[in-house]
DNA sequence: CTACTTTCATTAGCGCTACGAACGTTTGGA
DNA sequence: TCCAAACGTTCGTAGCGCTAATGAAAGTAG
């Protein structure tokens, strides 16, 4: 006679704050473990992907384009330079700048870590179907545009 | 002429998993927000529904339940007790046990919360058709009881 | 030209959340 | 009887989002 084997009720089963927060917990964790296997971050593969899409940046544009904090950006970029993958010098045109330049390797490595981002995905939508993954895509992408994006992200 | 008006890459804004965490941040700022204006938390909310709905049950349980570590949930019952929305009694039948008993004043409580919860939700889901936001909330709770719940929750 | 405001890179720090370690107590099973 | 497990509790940790403050440089107004 099991005491009380009643995990999780129902109402806590259907609030879509809770649901969003237990999803994102998963997925942030298929992410950084698949990343975390080649001494990769998450937030590199933004910043490559911020470089690769739109061209060479400022610290605070490569900020607003990925929705890191430009206080977390310099860490990031550190990382990044000191594997080699972007280059940072400071912008002859507007001294308060560095111009951040993805290289050859930068380049190499984001294609790595697009593969394993986009398997870490396969895994996190595996129990959707095509459709229901198309859609679920759409529906967060219209949640969190309307919620002011990240906002600033200063 | 603005250098690079270019904010989040397209590559960036269709990761399931960045929407995800961008949309649980959101949704739990909202959340936060609502019940922060009544000096409630998050927990507070998820052990009062547990109980409420579930039954009077000891610490571990109600962890099990509602996913909050049972280290944390020290704390978070120790405030419910302070507010007499709940009552924390040795279990005459297990003493390793404590038995956690909602009060009429924690019911009481809960009814006023889940007026501030399903605000938010509403206010959260706000940019989605009904028919969308029932979608969501299904994917979601398909996510989440695929990636082993929030799993043991010990 | 001067004075004010803004932007930039950088450092340091805070608060919250999820999580683990350890401990003493108690219980149940071999 | 011995061992393993569960319980409540305390303490500590790491990561993330975010703010504040600083010195340098640029833009803007008077």
């Amino acid at each position: 006679m099991s005491p009380t084997p009643n995990p999780t009720p129902a109402r806590l089963r259907t609030i879509p704050s809770r649901l969003l927060a237990g999803a994102a917990l998963a997925a942030d964790r298929l992410v950084s473990e698949r990343l975390a296997a080649e001494g990769a971050h998450k937030w590199h593969f933004a910043v490559l992907v911020a470089l690769a899409e739109a061209g060479a940046a400022s610290q605070a544009e490569l900020s607003r384009r990925t929705g890191i904090y430009r206080s977390d950006m310099v860490a990031v970029l550190n990382e990044l330079a000191d594997a080699e993958c972007i280059r940072r010098e400071p912008d002859p045109a507007d001294r308060r700048r560095n111009v951040i330049t993805l290289t050859p390797t930068g380049r190499h490595r984001l294609e790595r870590l697009d593969t394993l981002i986009t398997d870490a995905q396969r895994e996190l939508l595996a129990p959707l179907t095509p459709d229901q993954q198309d859609e679920l895509t759409r529906l967060l992408a219209v949640l969190t545009e309307h919620h002011h994006p990240p906002h600033g992200a200063q």
